[in-house]
DNA sequence: CATGAATGAGTGTTCATTCAT
DNA sequence: GATGAATGAACACTCATTCAT
């Protein structure tokens, strides 16, 4: 929908129901019957755009059985639905913190949902013994997640690497790390010491 | 100042003149006819801000001359003032692509100088040979920058964790990466294949 | 019915046919389709409303062949009328210049017959010689109605008084005035002086 | 003001605020800058209004010392200011019911000023003995007051009456009644009883 | 006959900006 | 330089009304 691209491309407060309207090409009459509050567009943007991409997510793991080919598909699909210009997703992760409190309420489900398809898969990489032990999961899904979404801040289309390409990077760097052979040290255990779960948890942060 | 707050808070477009002037205890007029236009504020708050960032991050790695201790230090420095509620410099990367092209003009000088003390201390890293050979260190820079700035996301002061502690956290797991011993490879180099400055450049992205 | 109440609570232009609609129980398509207009449908409330008044006083009257205690027993009637929530002649009296010409014309019958008992009520006093002879019976008429009608700017339920009790006391102060026996002049003639018919006439009034 | 005039005109809802300055005579942008909500214009018509009515009241009762005189009096200057198309005081008295709370609360002042005004008059004819024993004076005050103030709903300029008439003809009618001397009961009592301050008080009425 | 989507004029209000003092 | 009144465009939203189903 051309709401929600305004809305990521404006912002907002910058994008107006009369523009949406516009580039809709309906009237802004038809559009504020259907929709009689900004928010309740912009809510039912989010909702179905969210949803979209969570099934879009969980149809594609389903290819692979390796926990970490998961992962990487799921980035993959991720990433590229993060960098459509109506993308849903962009905007819950980057708007979520300007939505009025109600509107935060009505879409914590959601929210909640694709949260946890990475939860998900994070635990089934650690549960195969794949990841360092003692890691903060919760952590480690905040970073995955957030080097990926970064992407999102610099990515154009026609540039040098596509989504893909893009998402299989992050997934290797994420894999291993940028240190080289020589650099890393023998054990990482030290280095990831004090990130693990028995430390304070960020599992309240919001 | 209580600018560079309201327009992270509320977006450039939420944010008034009226709201800044009040917020700031000034009057509109006094406040208009220091900034004639809304996008001088902006420019001058970003300025003066990512100004400072750039000379306190400058000043931090002078205490080592390990790169990768460099590059931790600085990273706390970057995510400290990343987090602060009236950060310019969480302004000049979210926001980016909302600025009107002339403001971008303007501003491209203090965010280059931005950018090249990271690629700066990511390329002392590669040259000392602490970086996995081939790595395109363009990418390897957006990638640690992206997973450090995604923090602003979902930080909230009185968590878990402080942004030190955050710092250091993803520093290490950009480091070493998240897979277990067991689970990487003998050598990474086919992992990061295709990586390589030599591929097709991200050089001339935004 | 409900639009009365919201007629008169909001007033005309602050009463909604949405507002109408939902305080009905109906929907608003069922509303304009069976008042096309929002004048049709404070037509038909003001019509029924004042219909229904007009027979009420009409009936109580009869109880009594005495001109002042039928006078006493519709004033009763008309408070009650008037103080009610939904009332139709408090429409009918405080809008009235409010409305569209057009609404007013088709009004002016059921007015025509409201005032009308009022006149009859007071002509017949007079005949009988229960009023100060050289009085302009029109506005006697207005006097008294007036009294009364203010009663709906101060009322509340559950306050001091009952409005028939409110009815009786206004009755009686009508009557005999509010002077004291003292106070009052030997003959009433002079001080009612000019008040005649005979003076410039108020029928012509709206 | 001519907004005082549309509000009376077409009620508070009804009259805009691009209606008002345009019959003001300036912008609808200078209009909402010095009167930020319409309820604030609302607050500050009425304010002046009703002051400048209270100071036109007392002035005008210094002509005389007798009770009955300065009622009568300042019943002609109530009404003539009553009449003003741009009466402020006519939008106090009708519609009070539909402020907003907090303009109710803003204006009890200016609202308790005017009323205090009447009722120290009706207090000063009950104290010199002119009103009949046992009246209760709130009752009093709310019949002569709501008996002129009824005009407002019939007076049409250019009509048979000048306003100074038809507060002289009410003033007459309020002090000794309609009833012939014939019909006037020898003692008045019997018909006031009841009325007295000693039965249920309206002092709580709003 | 009943419904509710569609419509566009109109609402109060906010806004960045200008300008006279 | 500092101020705040003035301005008009734009905003989200409400409304009575129309019309296809």
């Amino acid at each position: 929908m051309a709401a929600a691209r305004l809305f990521r491309e404006r912002g907002i407060a910058g994008a107006s129901m009369r523009g949406i309207a516009q580039e809709s090409g309906i009237l802004l009459g038809s559009l504020t019957h259907r929709y009689p509050k900004k928010s309740d567009l912009l809510l039912a943007v989010m909702e179905a755009g969210v949803r979209r991409a969570v099934t879009a997510i969980e149809e594609v793991v389903e290819a692979s059985d390796a926990p970490l080919e998961r992962l990487r598909l799921a980035l993959r699909v991720h990433l590229n639905e993060l960098l459509a210009p109506d993308s849903a997703v962009w905007l819950l992760l980057n708007e979520w913190a300007r939505l009025p409190e109600e509107s935060r309420a009505e879409l914590r489900d959601v929210r909640q949902r694709y949260d946890s398809v990475w939860q998900r898969l994070v635990e089934e990489a650690s549960a195969a013994g794949q990841l360092s032990p003692d890691l903060d999961l919760r952590l480690v899904h905040l970073f995955v997640f957030g080097a990926v979404n970064s992407v999102a801040h610099w990515y154009e289309p026609g540039g040098a690497r596509t989504p893909d390409e893009i998402a299989d990077a992050f997934s290797a760097l994420i894999a291993v790390g940028v240190l080289s052979d020589a650099a890393r040290p023998p054990t990482v255990g030290p280095l990831l010491h004090g990130m693990g779960a028995s430390a304070r948890s960020v599992d309240d942060c919001d």
